[in-house]
DNA sequence: CGCACTGCGGAAAGCGCTTTCCAGCGCATG
DNA sequence: CATGCGCTGGAAAGCGCTTTCCGCAGTGCG
């Protein structure tokens, strides 16, 4: 067989250089089995080790010790700044504990998500982080148990399921914070725009936000900046609206663009997320904040903890009050 | 030893349930070698996979092979939507060839970033791409030669280097565009912001500049939003300067919203790679565009392609006009 | 009708590592 | 001074898979 060309320096070379038996090799590089050799091999072995540029091979360490320092996270999009937020506190945490990201991108393609999840599955990953799922339904349910079952543990970001870990943000307390804010600014006829209905995210956002304020009219976007300025656009046809609550940011600065080029600045806007944009956009966006980047940390910690499974870790969501909501005009 | 708990199934079970050998299993499964076993058995054999809802152990696959399936992807932080976009790039492309990304997020850490490097040849990743790096020196080259060595590809996004293969994009180019733009505007005294001066990229966009006309002042952030905010801060004392080119749009928008606290509306803004944002602040930003996905997925092609190694590739830059650079103000 | 040849499945040898024994040694104790 | 115990290092057995040989048919040709 065509084998590689170089391989590398392996651990039995390593052990030859030092003098001592592979298994010496292996713990003292991988101090295992609570054994820790006498220092004088330690010296030689690490001495030849870091001679020969040894790095050890992943791959043959799994599979020899069924256990890998891989862990996925799954995302609609990476270049979505939410996820991207999840992303950079998940890989943080998993730096510290010595491990690496697998992104999965799965460009909100439920086909790609579940394909997703055996390949992780495959690669023996130790965790996967559902940031972004196209399923509200338990259809994932199969491929998840599939994964646990390898050994491996999932945590969700939002409400997912109850199989397992989850980060919940305050999506309902977030709506209902939105809604007040808007009632005290005098509001009373606000248009929602909201994601696909689909996502437990949407029915949470907006169930908090009906709970205070029944929304005089709504529009489902999908998301995306582009959809929250076309949803803005027909709902901006009844001239009665005086607010307007986006269930994402994305979709609210699409919404302050279209009242950019409609000319209205009479109407209010409020998002969700607190993305960084949020203070760029002109006026700034008042929106309900949630710490994504700590809810990727949380995440990741939660999946890393070897606790019993199923545990539930609240993310507060708090109001961010800026320039893009104002007192409804007093009538004339 | 305490294995883990369930391995998952085997190839072994799949070959015995299916009646035929393991080496048969194993063909049929991968079709390797050029050999296709007979249509009876190949049946027999997916149909044993399915039923045992059978995924192949990727880590055995790698050491047996000796070939992965994974590749890097070396980040400063992939929360910045420079890095974010090329990374959906990236993605886009690993898809397409079953190559799953390991995302390095090296927080601009040197340190972080060579020992990002030594794992992912440990986890003998098939190519490593370099959308940032903290080494305009040659400092990285033992690291990353130790990683060709290993029979792994290697492609830099930007220059840095020549030992491997290059996206470069047209940062010089760029910059020239940028100063023409505002020479045709009647702008004269212009600052400019740029980077950390050890990034190639920062040099190349500045010497692009300077080789039309000769900036007023230049003041050295860190690339960021906050950066460039504080270095427009401290150049905009300068009452004379009539614009300002930030070399990023991160510190582009950071350079508007001083410009906002500051309450100067006659100072014209330049940023440089078009990202998502420059759209939807006010005013509108006028970039220098990258197709920084396409670059991502460019970067991966090649990185995929087995030609030989050292081909550059050229990724344009284009002047996009908004509504953040005007003419200079007539004298009175 | 026999022989060489092609083709296809199976046995087996690893890939590089972890981990379980096992053997040997030194020490303390009876 | 002999026996036993504890500790430490080494030999070896896999982990699950790919891939090279082999051997056995089945075919075509002499």
């Amino acid at each position: 067989m065509p084998r590689a060309t170089s391989t590398g320096p392996t651990l039995q070379q390593v052990a030859a250089l030092a003098g001592v038996s592979l298994a010496t090799a292996s713990r003292v590089l991988h101090g295992s089995g609570g054994r820790t050799p006498a220092s004088a091999l330690v010296e030689k072995v690490t001495d030849a080790a870091a001679q020969l540029r040894y790095v050890a091979h992943a791959p043959a360490q799994s599979l020899a010790s069924s256990r890998s320092t891989v862990v996925g996270l799954l995302v609609h999009d990476i270049a979505d700044p939410y996820f991207a937020a999840i992303a950079t506190g998940a890989m943080r945490v998993a730096r510290e504990h010595d491990l690496m990201v697998l992104v999965a991108n799965t460009f909100r393609d439920p086909g790609l998500e579940m394909d997703y999840l055996a390949r992780l599955r495959a690669q023996r990953a130790r965790a996967v982080l559902l940031a972004g799922s196209a399923f509200t339904d338990s259809s994932l349910t199969p491929s998840l148990s599939e994964f646990t079952s390898t050994g491996g543990r999932v945590v969700a970001i939002g409400t997912h399921g109850d199989a397992f870990d989850t980060i919940a943000p305050d999506n309902y307390g977030g709506g209902q914070l939105a809604a007040t804010h808007l009632a005290d600014l005098g509001h009373t006829t606000v248009g929602v725009i909201t994601g696909p209905s689909t996502l437990a995210t949407v029915s949470n956002r907006l169930g908090g936000f009906s709970s205070i304020m029944e929304p005089a009219a709504v529009a489902e976007a999908d998301f995306t900046r582009e959809g929250g300025r076309a949803a803005a656009m027909s709902l901006l046809q009844d001239r009665s609206l005086t607010a307007i609550f986006a269930l994402n940011d994305l979709m609210a600065v699409g919404t302050l663009a279209a009242l950019r080029d409609l000319g209205r600045h009479d109407v209010s806007v409020v998002g969700f997320d607190d993305l960084p944009v949020a203070v760029d956009v002109t006026p700034a966006l008042t929106t309900i904040r949630l710490d994504l980047t700590d809810m990727g940390a949380k995440a990741m910690e939660l999946v890393l903890a070897n606790l019993p499974t199923g545990r539930t870790m609240e993310a507060p969501a708090t109001l961010v009050v800026r320039a893009s909501s104002m007192p409804v005009r007093p009538p004339r």
